[in-house]
DNA sequence: CGCCTTAACGCAAACAGATTGCTTTAATGA
DNA sequence: TCATTAAAGCAATCTGTTTGCGTTAAGGCG
């Protein structure tokens, strides 16, 4: 019997919003439970009982964050669309808030189940992408080429190499996905 | 002044086979700081001021377990040094113990340095093999494409999407690589 | 509308891991 | 061998975590 409203739904708000307020005062590194319970106005055990540990908690709010609010623009073009999604994707993700979101929502995931949410957020707004360029004539990729040609590289950089990161690293990567091979360059 | 020999080394080495016989023996889930120091016979306080907290412990022993023992085997062409190379990469990564490695190592890495240094393993191995394939005339994409279009590809589904992961598409990518684009097909 | 069941929360005590000042050991260089 | 000092040991203290039990209130039902 699950009880997804009334008071309990009023403490998780209220516990998540603890967490982004304290986080954006004290930084990340200095949150603790009993901090946290405390700005919620709810007692440490509460948190312990409902998320586990801290890096649970953490990690559920992280997933909520990284959540897109709004659909991608439409620029008219599957490449415009793409490349502004890219860009904008790169730029949130790279940031020191973002790479913290990131490893936030990875790691308190003992199933696996935020980082598959994470993944099919970014997964959701390609196939937005790549409807719209279908409902225009336009020839375009799969979803999963898309994800592995242009998501899976930059999150790869992002987490293990998050130095030389910039804007022109995704526009290669969304020419690559869109441009037949042979006039193909390195994207190095 | 650092001191890499003598009592640290013994004491590092001590606590790093502590680690690995413990979370073999109780699961790495189970472990603690006091247990470890008390199975490498040193006192707790040793590893709080050596390592900083548990995280970065194990992420500096998950690194030790990441790096390649040996240079990628020579089958005589590019085409299966890589996808062997891949194959095994995948398998030894996606099982439940390389997952947990990587996200220790990710984990307790404030700096990236040990994220980092995970990265430069697989670029490594992939330069010996692509070394390999221009001492025999073979053509070969660089280092970093390869990086972006195999191995990005099979870390991001190892972290954010578990699920179906099997050698063809290991296959699949390095396949993708190595052909030219005009003949190929998605990767999805 | 009010009662019943029980999931979820509050409280506080007991526990365990983390921190720190001070002392002692031993690695390095002269 | 001696002087220096990084690193380890020890122990007291502190803080975060866990847990048993009583209380509150959400959801279901007559």
């Amino acid at each position: 019997m699950v009880r997804p409203g009334g008071r309990s739904a009023r403490v998780q708000a209220s516990v998540h919003a603890a967490v982004r307020e304290l986080a954006s005062e004290v930084g990340r590194d200095a949150l603790t439970v009993p901090m946290i319970a405390q700005r919620a106005g709810v007692t440490p055990s509460t948190v312990y009982r409902r998320w586990g540990d801290l890096q649970e908690l953490l990690s559920d709010v992280a997933v909520e964050r990284l959540r897109p609010d709004t659909a991608p623009q439409d620029h008219g073009t599957l490449s415009c669309d793409l490349t502004a999604w890219a860009e904008q994707f790169l730029d949130e993700m790279s940031s020191p808030a973002g790479r913290a979101y990131i490893r936030d929502a990875l790691l308190g995931d003992p199933d696996g189940g935020n980082a598959g949410r994470c993944s099919a957020y970014a997964a959701e707004q390609i196939g937005v992408v790549l409807a719209r360029a279908a409902g225009r004539g336009e020839p375009a990729p799969g979803v999963e080429t898309v994800i592995d040609q242009v998501v899976a590289p930059m999150m790869y950089r992002i987490l293990f190499r998050p130095d030389g990161l910039d804007t022109s690293y995704a526009h290669r990567l969304v020419a690559g996905v869109l441009t037949p091979a042979g006039e193909r360059v390195s994207p190095g």
